[in-house]
DNA sequence: AAGAGTTTGTGAACGCGAGAACAAAACGAG
DNA sequence: CTCGTTTTGTTCTCGCGTTCACAAACTCTT
């Protein structure tokens, strides 16, 4: 439930905040590959692409881990943060729909290399499933219930097209699953609990194409 | 420059909500589909997954398009938000980087349909010049100059690994273009004037993995 | 023509996030 | 040990976005 039992570790962390620590993440990681040992907020900051305030009132809902007159450690702030976000772990993955862009996230580095292991390709076409993407053999979808049992997966990923994409959320909420990442333009309807992320390509460029418009008005 | 001039159509849209209009958009498009032609605010904000008095809010930004006790007409309401936005025009894009997930954005369709040309794909790789991508044939890197001052474009896509993404954008920015996508995991730093959009896979994840922790810890 | 029923457009209250500014703490020099 | 310097952690204020609630406006029935 919602209880929340205000337990050690039970502060919880904005929104805003939880979205921009993966940044941090990366930047520092930037940083642990040039050698750098210890940073201030403010050169944390600009690799992050933030105000150094704002960067520290973020860490701070994560706890004291800086030095003051110092900086930060990098590679214990990594850690930290690394923990609290929950990738120092493995999570399984499943893919549904094997596409262009189901091909493009099956073969993207970034998510092994982050935490993320893809499980499972699913696809409804019979066609695909003779495939090998990335070392993972597509399979029916028939098989998602199996497998998210199998291997206990908790995050889905739909790169399904929009008229597909409610059914497969529903399939993937039925059998436990409770994070979708979708990429089917359609609104998905979830029980309460099941969270969805959504990106949607298209929509990105129309925001630029809105600001575009506007400046070539204005010149 | 940003000297606003108050012309006639110069309210200012707030930002959250330009971000809804393509969403808006989209669910009207499907409503359309559908054979509807009025609908109420409290029908398109389901629609769009959005509470109605902050779809009404957002509408009355660009007018007053809808007719009290009555709703919306779909059609009209449509073709406003789509000029509003600016995909009534046709915008020429430019995609950088065909590595999967440029081949996967080259192929995407929701592009084409809603007014983006994919007018050139660059890559710096020689390898790569040979492939016909969707219908574009791969050029070098070097031809952006041209290509952009040919076609007018003012839209770049940047599909490049982390490292190659500043130089990319440096040059676009260069040679005119005014508005990026970036699909790189990599903090750009653009002059004033220039707007970039970035879209990072791993960033969405993380979050949910986040969430997800929180859930397991609260269980 | 008048009243009942809808639905839009907007004024007002509220909550969250951003940024400035400062106090607290650590380090180093003398 | 003390003072000055640096940098964190936090408080405070402001502005934006969301939501509620309601008046204005339109339709339909009687």
């Amino acid at each position: 439930m919602t209880a929340r039992t205000t337990s050690e570790t039970a502060r919880d962390i904005p929104e805003a905040t939880v979205a921009r620590l993966p940044v941090y993440l990366r930047a520092l990681t930037t940083l642990v590959e040039a050698g750098t040992q210890t940073c201030s907020s403010e050169d944390l900051a600009a690799a992050a692409g933030v105000n150094s305030a704002k960067l520290r009132k973020d860490l701070s809902y994560l706890g004291s881990y800086g030095t003051r007159g110092v900086g930060y450690d990098v590679d214990y702030l990594r850690y930290q943060i690394a923990r609290e976000i929950g990738v120092t772990q493995d999570w399984p993955v499943v893919i549904v729909g094997i596409g262009n862009l189901g091909h493009a996230l099956a073969n993207y580095s970034g998510f092994r290399s982050r935490g993320f292991r893809v499980v499972a390709l699913l696809d409804a076409d019979p066609e695909r499933h003779d495939e090998v993407v990335a070392g993972v053999d597509v399979r029916a979808f028939d098989d998602l219930e199996q497998i998210v049992a199998d291997q206990g997966v908790a995050i889905g990923v739909i790169a399904t097209p929009a008229l597909a994409a409610q059914a497969v959320a529903d399939r993937m909420v039925a059998c436990g699953i409770t994070s979708i990442l979708n990429f089917a333009p359609a609104v998905l309807s979830v029980p309460d609990g099941v969270d969805v992320r959504k990106v949607d390509l298209s929509i990105e460029l129309q925001i630029l194409a809105y600001h575009e418009q506007r400046k070539a008005q204005s010149a």
